[in-house]
DNA sequence: TTTTTTTAGTTGCAATTGCAACTAAAATAA
DNA sequence: TTATTTTAGTTGCAATTGCAACTAAAAAAA
């Protein structure tokens, strides 16, 4: 491959990639906006996980979010403000916090799920399904080969 | 879709996304510094297409690399504390300023370019060509989804 | 047991983001 | 011509990022 072709490449892939994921977020922001709602991407990226697993610690929720613990640790703190989740210390290992909705949480949960569903549509437009395969494919490919060999 | 489903997937595809464009941006900046050199991954960003446009404008740069005017206003603030651009004030139209590459900034380029070659190569790993070319497409898809209808 | 190391989470920090308000210049309308 | 609108770029701002240093608790080593 050119020099060229080679810079073309690589210089379009992390331009895209980042464009793509502020287009993502923005969409789902302005449509929660529309629907009266107030939950920014971050927050609703922690608070399925929380809905799937029950209590996760937070170290849990870094993992399945892959995001820093500081991160976690200000999201769940943006939460607990708006009182949608709280804070549970474990009962036998007490460097572990717990976190769990609380009702209102769930309701916003439930009221969100229909604004992310008309998000992924939107998002997706006429993509294969096929093609979402692969390109999620890829993405944990990359994600792995850059975690794996330092 | 059950919704268990479609939560799955969008909230892996946000999570996912952000993940590989950190770990792509960590591992060049890793390898740039291994070389020795200094260069930021946004930084490289706009210094590709000012090498490939030649005196494009700020305006050109921020439509390029698909960046807010004032991130590119930043990036060319930096690029030129380092002497490795100049700002130029177009003849005709005195709104506009052209960016030039200095002989600091093109000698930084080439030394760059191999670098940006193997990270290119360690992104990539075993992912194959055509896997590439789909997951290309589908960013391309997916930006202008959702750049098209409001 | 006591000491050391590891782990979970918090906080300080400096860098970076895009939006919105702004300046200055050019294009268009009146 | 003069007045208005649009455009290119800059700056202020508040929010967000991950790293590094820190606290407190648990696990492992002594």
């Amino acid at each position: 491959m050119s020099k060229e072709a080679s810079l073309k490449f690589h210089m379009n892939l992390g331009m895209l990639i980042r464009s793509a994921h502020n287009s993502m977020t923005e969409r789902f922001v302005k449509n929660v906006f529309k629907s009266g709602l107030d939950i920014s991407m971050d927050q609703w990226m922690v608070l399925g996980p929380i809905w799937q697993l029950g209590s996760p610690s937070q170290k849990d929720l870094g993992e399945i979010c892959l995001r820093d613990k500081s991160s976690i640790t200000r999201i769940i703190d943006s939460l607990e403000g708006k009182s949608l989740v709280v804070r549970v210390s474990d009962q036998i290992d007490h460097r572990i916090k717990r976190v769990i909705l609380t009702n209102a949480g769930k309701q916003l949960f439930y009221d969100v799920l229909p604004i992310m569903e008309k998000t992924r549509e939107e998002v997706r437009g006429q993509i294969s399904e096929e093609e979402i395969e692969i390109f999620k494919n890829v993405l944990s490919k990359i994600i792995k080969n850059l975690n794996s060999k330092a």
